[in-house]
RNA sequence: GGCCCGUUCGUCUAAGGGCUAGGACACCACCCUUUCACGGUGGUGAUACGGGUUCGAAUCCCGUACGGGCUACCA
């Protein structure tokens, strides 16, 4: 593991302030919620802000509900924003499209300072370049040094000319002008030093024609205007990180730019991890159920799935981190005091949703029964069955929490106690099944009529009653289970007893012996 | 194609020049349990390859291969 950044502690001077900046195009996927938290880590350990900004310059990708969705979505976390549209701040407005104008200044002032310029060029024209241009070799020409003065742009134009098409109105979109031969570099906090050279860089839109900044404009004047000392975000953003070091030395200085490090992605099975391909994958890919407006169409997330919060992000820290101990129970707390970028691996990771799902276990293992109750409670009420007493529900959760995965999983591993099994798995029993075994229920059902009722008396009535009757008890427990439960599965059979009652017991006891 | 990042069991990872390469998930076996689980014990299984440097390399350097990302008036 390489690990680069102690000497960036030492030089934490500022306060600490990070930002998680999604754009509101869709559900949050793993990796997005893997970046929040490495945001929200960081920040809480070092007693800073965290805040979220919205970055939505591109309209034509803008989707109703998506903005609301990513704030549910870290609620659903326990992730709360110290600073956001919806929280509000003092570095405000936090939703890119309404900061349009302070772009636009700072595009201007690096076309004057002659480190940007205009370009008219159409999307035809564009078009036409990159085909002309295209070679084995080349299959995707950049808008450059090597071409930008043969294109329509204030470089090539003549100032009159320039100024004409402007005050005619003509569409133009301002460009970085990147230098030739330098060689840039920064230092990463994953990674280590980073090296770039300008050559291979191109002419980056920074404003576009319909006045918006990109993000590469946009990220640069919002880092700096809200003060941010950290900017995380996926490895996808390395390339680009030439043009946003130039932004940084032009308009604000190197010395200023936060501290970056590019977090490793998470990949599918097949690789990259695709929104597209939640359901092909047989787990889901967002945090919480998203439905995209235009289709309709519903993919599942974590939430619904039944994942407890806790054990998604507890699993989704170790994706690319770890302390260094082998503990991997992590809670929020924990993960606060333990979390350092410097431990964050360099690799890619690959989502293992077997190991998700122990984390939900462990976390359902280790949650206390009155913790679940509400959510279980909530559960068994969507499948039709009205809780009347949550007390015996927390006992019952506490029978049945070691053999559930999922959420979901309470629910069948918990209604016999509320209904009387609709199907009785009798197959299991009747190749054994003999009228001695028979006689025996019907003298166990009526001793326990007027017995005490708790599990040990009830055991130790059925393991006397069996020697009485010369059958080993061994063999009347698997019928008595499927009596009371239906199936083969379920918590230890005469704590199955105890919780249904008397009444109920003898009723599926007498139920049971006419199938069988 | 170019640029950038990466490469330890199937998967997530530990090991900052000295090891029988450790742990976890999954898998297998056994124990516990006359259900299903939990739990316990054990097992299968990895340093991509080739060169250096060094007494000694998973670890440092170079090359190769492979994987990933980027290459839009998307983020």
């Amino acid at each position: 593991m390489k690990r680069v950044s102690r000497f960036i502690f030492a030089s934490m001077s500022r306060k600490v302030r990070v930002r998680f900046a999604p754009s509101p195009t869709g559900g949050l996927h793993l990796g997005g919620v893997r970046t929040v938290l490495y945001n929200y880590l960081f920040a809480k350990k070092y007693k800073g802000d965290f805040i979220v900004r919205i970055e939505d310059t591109d309209q034509s990708r803008y989707v109703p509900g998506a903005e609301e969705y990513i704030f549910d979505t870290l609620k659903w976390c326990g992730m709360i924003p110290d600073e956001s549209v919806q929280h509000g701040g003092d570095f405000g407005p936090y939703r890119q499209s309404e900061r349009k104008e302070r772009y636009k200044q700072f595009a201007l002032q690096l076309v004057n300072d002659g480190y940007a310029y205009y370009a008219f060029d159409t999307p035809e024209e564009l078009e036409k370049m990159r085909q002309d241009l295209k070679t084995e070799h080349n299959p995707t020409p950049q808008y450059d040094h090597h071409i930008r003065m043969k294109m329509r742009n204030s470089l090539t134009l003549s100032s009159d000319e320039t100024h004409k098409l402007l005050s005619d109105g003509e569409r133009f979109v301002i460009r970085i002008k990147v230098p030739e031969n330098d060689q840039l570099s920064f230092t990463d906090m994953i990674r280590g030093e980073v090296k770039f050279d300008t050559s291979t860089v191109d002419d980056k839109v920074l404003l576009k024609a319909d006045g918006m900044p990109t993000y590469h404009l946009a990220v640069v004047v919002d880092d700096h205007q809200m003060q941010i000392s950290h900017s995380f975000r996926g490895e996808e953003w390395l390339p680009s990180a030439p043009v946003h070091i130039l932004l940084w030395k032009y308009l604000f200085g190197l010395e200023n730019m936060p501290q970056w490090a590019h977090l490793p992605l998470i990949l599918g099975p097949n690789g990259k991890l695709s929104k597209r391909d939640g359901a092909k994958y047989g787990f889901p890919v967002f945090a919480m159920n998203w439905t995209d407006p235009k289709t309709g169409e519903t993919t599942e997330g974590f939430k619904e799935k039944g994942f407890l919060p806790e054990a998604f992000l507890n699993y989704l820290a170790l994706l690319g981190w770890n302390d260094g101990s082998e503990q991997e129970i992590f809670s929020m707390e924990d993960l606060i005091e333990r979390f350092s970028m410097e431990r964050v691996h360099s690799a890619g990771a690959k989502f293992d949703y077997e190991k998700a799902k122990w984390f939900n276990h462990e976390w359902i293992k280790k949650s206390s029964n009155s913790f679940l109750l509400p959510q279980v409670k909530t559960l068994l009420e969507t499948n039709g069955i009205t809780i009347v007493d949550d007390t015996l529900l927390e006992k019952i959760i506490g029978l049945i929490k070691d053999r559930c995965t999922l959420l979901p999983d309470f629910v069948p591993q918990s209604s016999f106690f509320f209904q009387t099994p609709a199907t009785i798995d009798a197959d299991a029993i009747r190749p054994k099944w003999n009228e001695d075994k028979k006689k025996f229920f019907v003298a166990y059902s009526e001793k326990i009529l007027n017995s005490e009722w708790n599990a040990v008396t009830l055991e130790n009535m059925f393991k006397e009653l069996a020697t009485e009757k010369n059958i080993k008890p061994g063999e009347l427990q698997l019928p008595f289970r499927i009596m009371l439960v239906g199936g083969k599965f379920g918590p230890p059979v005469f704590q199955i007893a105890e919780v249904l009652g008397k009444d109920e017991t003898v009723k599926r006891i007498d139920g049971a012996l006419k199938i069988f």
